[in-house]
DNA sequence: GGCGAGAATATGTCTAGACATAATAATTCT
DNA sequence: AGAATTATTATGTCTAGACATATTCTCGCC
């Protein structure tokens, strides 16, 4: 029963890693209870907890109550990506940040997903350039109904994407990633081929039940988005 | 002052996502310390920690000692993205699982990154199949010096995608998300004409200073990332 | 044997208090 | 005035104990 001096949370969370990496416990294994946990590391109760739920929300440990904690049967990774508003990104990347509306459409029927919520959009077309160059097509839809605020907003200084960000809560949403080719008009204005791969992220989000804005993001080619992975 | 009567930290969570959403707290804003909110909720301060934690967590907050909580100025969307195995993640789409080794070389000599960590490794080649069909184009390189148990395993039968995962810890690693075009020979392996939009996953994996494995998955046309951001 | 009520149990969360730590503000010394 | 030291402050974390809650197990009943 070798004790460790060291009982914070992060030494425990480092030890249990450690034994579940080095196997002495196996994927699916029960370990022991936070109470047993306590006695072995002589720390409260609460500073295993946090250590064996930080686990669990990295998707490493799997815990029910009254059965107990086990050691997660099917690993995955788990990347947690940062979406930032465009200004910022390409400002970040040192480039200078460029922005032209393309078109707007103030009166736009869209069928929402399975026709569930449809009305009154305004359909806007954008586009974000870095050092110059063209950076990401910003294909936007925003419900009237949501934003009322959005009707009189003028949005060739400022994009929607950021006005939205800034200005407009929503309580969740929607997103996916994926790859695309270049359709004639977009490779157009990104100024790539027709067909060539681009990057695109599509969000829905809604505040409540109701829907906020829908938007499509074409990055330019040699796009990627990179993040770490931990645990 | 109105004091809440429910006092959990969830309640607490949602109250000042309230506030920040209905610009009570503007983005920048220095909110209340905890102490003052202890004193406004009627609670302990563990409670309200672990709300403003959270909300941290999600990005939504900026804490800092001595300065306090303020409402973060750059709003982002953080996505949590889970890469599961690639069999289960065909199964999970109610498709039959299919696995064909391509290629096994075993004695590459692969320069990583810059130059830093070359040495032995075994570079793979395998295409899993959903519904019969193309899945995913794996490209793997192993470290036979972090992984020697890996010189000898057999990956006719298990991908070393889910080998590694269940049997190889790694500490943390570098993931990043693009689109690519189709080579003429990844496009005959995937059954889709060449220059076609892949999305692509390039990880790097890492146990401590060691590299582990590198991997580049290149999807059949259609393949998207979904998942949800909250608050 | 099957079913429902109740006991047992491990996690989830809250409290009240304490000390640690980082970063700023104030003060003292040169 | 400028540098070094000290005080202040808000968050970060830990403790010991308590109650809540979701599950599972068990036992008695039909």
């Amino acid at each position: 029963m070798n004790k460790l001096q060291t009982n914070t949370w992060q030494s425990i969370y480092d030890e249990v890693l450690r034994r579940i990496h080095a196997r002495e416990w196996p994927p699916g294994q029960v370990i022991p209870t936070e109470v047993d946990l306590t006695v072995e590391f002589g720390c409260a109760r609460a500073t295993v907890n946090r250590a064996l739920q930080t686990l669990a929300d990295a998707g490493v440990l799997e815990r029910r109550r009254k059965f107990g904690t086990r050691v997660a049967l099917h690993p995955v990774s788990r990347a947690t990506v940062d979406i930032p508003i465009i200004r910022q990104e390409v400002e970040t990347l040192g480039e200078s940040y460029g922005y032209e509306l393309l078109s707007d459409d103030k009166t736009i029927n869209l069928h929402w997903q399975n026709d569930t919520h449809n009305g009154q959009f305004r359909h806007l077309r954008a586009l974000h350039c870095a050092g110059g160059a063209p950076y990401v097509l910003e294909n936007r839809w925003i419900s009237l109904e949501t934003v009322p605020s959005a009707k009189d907003q003028d949005f060739s200084d400022q994009s929607a994407n950021e006005w939205l960000l800034t200005h407009i809560p929503y309580t969740h949403g929607d997103i996916s990633f994926s790859a695309l080719g270049a359709s004639g008009s977009d490779a157009k204005t990104l100024g790539c081929n027709t067909g060539s791969p681009l990057f695109s992220i599509e969000r829905l989000t809604w505040d409540h039940d109701q829907p906020v804005t829908a938007v499509q993001l074409l990055y330019a080619p040699g796009y990627e988005i990179r993040t770490r992975i931990g645990a």
